[in-house]
DNA sequence: CTTCTTATGCCAACACAGTTGACCTTACGC
DNA sequence: GCGTAAGGTCAACTGTGTTGGCATAAGAAG
């Protein structure tokens, strides 16, 4: 076991696995990433990237300290995947947006990685950008740094909260799926009004709106709120 | 091992484990509650339980399908300690408040579990009794069925996200908490202004702001995106 | 081109996890 | 009291993360 991983840009030895590929950070994340999206969020695992990769798992321990090490760099992987082309035009409620919506899109587009990662604080490259893009249109904008601070916190906070929601239920096995299906048709959709009134007014209307994601919606009104502060 | 669970209103025979202990539903949900809050989020298996309450780990599966089941009756519970005395005073807004408030409290006072269970949907008693709640309140405030049913997914979108946010970060183990707090202090304090200005001028703030839940300022959001619909 | 060092892949083993099937004992309904 | 079956127990299976020791070949040095 490795007392300290060497870090992918002091790496010099690029010794083949017995088959012949050649590891790297950036494959094994890819590889995971794979194998997330094929066999769910509890589908990775150390021996199993080993057999895709075809190279023991211990192995990977030479890349990163653990597996939740190799979570941590999944996780910043998708937030630089959302900054990935993003330029502030100026226009702050627009940058703001395009953000809230890239960052909500690159989670919810791998939900098995998302749900692994959104709610760890990693202090990775691509994190740091993010904040510091956030802060920076809040900042221009024309808010002092207190409010700045308080805003960017409500924003980042409820981006990664709702894609982790979002991502959650996007991430379900199928079989899961299918029971959570069942459970608003069958369970709510034949609730007696008697005892559930309002949900049984309501059943045909929920099964529909529940499958969309509330984040838009919430989105722009956090967008209203720092427009009132700003001509306020 | 049992082919369906009894149900614990069928359940008649009341046999006392070889230490005297009797099993029941609550007590494992009990005993898991506090395994949860001394050894952390990870802390919950069959093996720790059935060592806790002193008979086999197989005995569980008489009380539930798995530990999947059993994490999502530990949701319910959950909810219905929320929901334990709330009572709908009419006045629309104050009994949005508090139920939010409320929800969120509870799961954030059991953060590991919270983490667990925040986005399931489970079906089960108290869930719908919450949903039934908060549409009950939007209504009689005067929405229609379609917009009540979209704040209700908002509302109740929100407070899960926040629940399970805020509970993330209380949950991680003390050194991992550590971790995240020397990550806070080391890297975003000492970060050069230079390739992150905004960082830098604001990190005094931000380690003090981002120990709060944004969840407060969040839920007031949405109250005011309620009213301004009530009105129009 | 040879030699040396050490990075890094591989192997075997550990303790832990969830789950299952067979067994057996004992509480309860009659 | 008796018969039944609920439910606690045991042993075993597969899969997990992780580690220490070993072997080998990549790349630097000469």
């Amino acid at each position: 076991m490795p007392k300290a991983v060497v870090s992918e840009e002091k790496r010099r030895r690029r010794r083949p696995t017995r088959s012949g590929t050649v590891l790297s950070e950036h494959l094994i994340i890819d590889t995971a990433l794979r194998l997330l999206r094929e066999h769910g969020s509890a589908g990775l695992s150390a021996r199993r990237l080993g057999l895709a990769l075809d190279c023991d798992p211990s192995a990977l321990y030479r890349y990163f300290r653990g597996m939740d090490d190799l979570t941590l760099a999944i996780g910043d992987t998708l937030i630089g995947q959302a900054l990935d082309g993003w330029r502030p035009t100026g226009a702050w409620r627009e940058d703001l947006r395009r953000l809230g919506m890239r960052i909500h899109t690159a989670y919810v587009s791998h939900p098995q990685a998302a749900v692994l990662t959104t709610s760890r604080v990693t202090g990775r490259a691509n994190e740091l950008a993010a904040d510091e893009a956030v802060l920076g249109v809040l900042r221009t904008a024309g808010l002092a740094v207190g409010e700045a601070v308080r805003v960017y916190h409500a924003f980042i906070d409820q981006t990664l909260a709702f894609a982790a929601l979002d991502a959650a239920s996007l991430a379900l096995p199928n079989a899961a799926l299918r029971a959570e299906d069942e459970v608003w048709r069958s369970t709510y959709g034949h609730l007696p009004a008697a005892s559930h009134p309002n949900i049984a007014a309501a059943a045909p209307l929920l099964a529909t709106e529940m499958v969309r994601s509330a984040y838009p919606s919430a989105l722009e009104l956090l967008l209203d709120a720092v427009a009132a502060r700003l001509v306020g």
